[in-house]
DNA sequence: CGCTGTATTGACCTCCTTCAAATGCGGTGG
DNA sequence: CCACCGCATTTGAAGGAGGTCAATACAGCG
């Protein structure tokens, strides 16, 4: 909850208070394209923020939403159920994650979302949007620069689903959560707070939770994580990506501005 | 090769032969926007097309390609290989589907791309896109929608290989790329030509090619499908989707054109 | 007719699942 | 402060889906 910041890096709204929770969005959308002070003035504004409790449906597959969702504080997750009652996890939204700048264009949820962790979620009518996309050009740039980076991850957890073991894949994941997070502003260096539960994890990876608790265990044994209170940190980060091959290329989270 | 086309339905341009190509392109987009006469027309005149033979590169991860690429017949793949030798593959690509809109914004490209078949390839210059993505709302849209239409299926293939057992993967698989090829125009009501190799099929489903094989036997001797000279055909549809739960509805290829 | 790449088969192995029970833990109310 | 509840984690034993390796059969093609 409480965010690693350089202060000078963002300029600040008006509310100080409102503006401090959209740090993360405009932190992220730094990465995606040149922003000017009025840019960010703008995406501020948009501050219609609402708290939502753990395990809380925002959105559910098949509805036509009339705003957009963005994730200010804590994680949500897209998840599709199937008839025999698993779930698939196929993306985790962390702070400054849209849930779904798509659906203005494609209308009809093909999947649901719903928070894991109390979060604070910002509203964002369908018109803002469409407005910001259409009279903004360098925001809607920064935008389409934030859909594309979510598929690319997509397309990585793909590749981690697909090719890799247990083991590999799990480290993946907190590999590119720490990254991401970094991103974000919130998270250390080292480690971030992760409120998962080892069922969401095996959610996201395909596998069982009790298969995933015991490859926590060889995480842990191998001493290349310490997972404890909701807390994940990682003694070693270089020992951990190289352990897992991990390559941030496809975040794009190359800093383009500064 | 020959294409099933109710020759009524898309305006021809200036070249028959070029402009039959594009049908595919043209098809798929009239699901994700209303395009005018002109605006086909343009899209035509894309045309600089060129032979590709099978298993052949198109472009490179890492690359920054100063085309997007445009596939009009055969089929061809995203990818990513492992330090370990390992591929998934990340996307087919059928007659219709682009390559890389969004490089245009990434810049580097964060997989591969290849031919599985020999292809009949469309080369855009970057800038002609961004032209038709600027100057041309109703193209930008139909393209936006490709766009986020593709990342719907990489979801279900999400979900597909983290939720589904070998035999329900691949039924699922062969379910939507008969929808997809129908939408495009190629291929039957209960069939078409796939190129695929059993080890593509296993690169796409994250298995390995022999028990790929085995469960294709599986499949076969359950009669759902007939597999053989590269060509697949489905005796009976409906019960294929209901026996791995297909649900077209992700392919968002309901019509809204008509 | 032989070559090359793909499909098929068999034997064996292991990663991961399933089911079910036990343990631990944070919170709440007495 | 303790007892208790609900939820998450942990553990065990046994089974199964899918992997590995390697040999064989087959099909298309020059």
């Amino acid at each position: 909850m409480s965010y690693k910041i350089r202060s000078s890096d963002i300029p600040l709204a008006a509310d100080p208070e409102e503006a401090a929770m959209f740090r993360p969005l405009l932190q992220r959308l730094r990465y995606g394209a040149d922003l000017t002070e009025a840019d960010y003035g703008r995406l501020s504004e948009l501050a219609r923020t609402r708290q939502v409790g753990a395990r809380q449906q925002i959105i559910q597959q098949g509805d036509r939403p009339e705003d957009v969702h963005l994730v200010l504080d804590g994680f949500a997750c897209r998840y599709k159920v199937l008839p025999n009652g698993s779930r698939q996890i196929i993306a985790l939204l962390v702070p400054g994650d849209f849930s779904d700048l798509h659906v203005a264009i494609l209308g009809k949820m093909d999947h649901s979302i719903a928070t894991l962790s109390p979060c604070t979620v910002a509203d964002i009518p369908r018109a803002t949007i469409l407005d910001l996309i259409g009279n903004h050009p360098r925001i809607a740039r920064a935008l389409r620069w934030a859909t594309l980076a979510d598929v690319a991850i997509l397309r990585e957890w793909l590749v981690n689903m697909g090719q890799r073991e247990a083991h590999h894949q799990l480290a993946h994941l907190f590999c590119e959560l720490l990254i991401r997070l970094q991103a974000a502003g919130v998270g250390d260096t080292n480690g971030y707070s992760l409120p998962l539960t080892q069922e969401d994890m095996a959610d996201v990876l395909g596998l069982t939770s009790v298969h995933v608790n015991r490859t926590l265990q060889l995480l842990r044994e191998e001493g290349l994580i310490v997972l404890r209170r909701r807390r994940l940190d990682i003694p070693d980060v270089e020992r951990l990506m190289l352990y897992c091959d991990f390559n941030p290329d496809y975040l794009h989270l190359v800093k383009r501005v500064e």
